[in-house]
DNA sequence: CAATAGATCATCT
DNA sequence: GATGATCTATTGC
């Protein structure tokens, strides 16, 4: 199972997961946010596991970028569960989010942070990273960067292509945590925010 | 350790 | 023209 020190072999982490089929992920934003926990993203030769995610309701939920309706930013946010919504902050950050629900619905969930399974020395080099593996995608920036996700991937179906979510075959037992939203300045107290407990990759505060 | 400043631009008012 | 689902470096205690 993954360990922070002692990345796998991509092909060894292929055979260890499957595919997830766009059904999984048509369901509220609050479950899908949980349920993602544990699953693993993978871009090109990188991958990293879900351990920190938040999720983002729809028109009444003034933190989400789809309270403000559909724009030409927030369309995918609007469109069919299991694709990528990857936007733009602060002039230099991309941010990954999954699309729930079902077309029409708005209803997605932040990827906040991973635990960096494989790809480590590439990683590396794209965060110019001096410190410990766990630092590498401990925050929503810092896994895009890791990953190479880049609004690029915008509207991409996740359960298949060049960028992809997988869950375990054997899906690892751990606690899930529930907190506020990070970041935000809407809705600051609702409890949308779901951590593997106690995990060594969170993102800080 | 905590707090804060600065970077930097797409999007929306 | 202001703001933002952030990160890093730097300052200060």
């Amino acid at each position: 199972m993954p360990a922070i020190e002692d990345p796998i072999l991509m092909r060894d982490l292929l055979r260890e997961t499957e595919p997830l089929a766009i059904p999984f992920f048509e369901r509220p934003a609050q479950d899908l946010a949980r349920a993602l926990l544990s699953c693993v993203v993978i871009h090109g030769d990188t991958a990293g596991m879900i351990v920190e995610t938040e999720a983002y309701l729809g028109l009444h939920d003034l933190a989400a970028h789809a309270s403000r309706g559909k724009t030409e930013r927030t369309k995918a946010l609007f469109g069919p569960a299991g694709r990528a919504y990857v936007y733009f902050i602060y002039g230099m950050h991309e941010c990954l989010n999954v699309v729930g629900e079902r077309e029409g619905e708005p209803g997605s969930v932040l990827i906040r942070a991973l635990e960096p399974l494989a790809g480590l020395t590439q990683m590396y080099e794209r965060r110019r990273w001096k410190g410990r593996a766990t630092g590498l995608a401990n925050g929503p920036g810092k896994l895009t960067q890791a990953l190479n996700i880049t609004r690029k991937q915008y509207g991409q179906r996740l359960d298949r292509g060049e960028l992809t979510i997988r869950g375990w075959r054997r899906k690892p037992a751990f606690h899930v945590a529930v907190t506020p939203r990070i970041g935000i300045s809407e809705a600051v107290d609702w409890p949308l925010r779901f951590v593997w407990a106690g995990h060594p990759c969170l993102s800080k505060r």
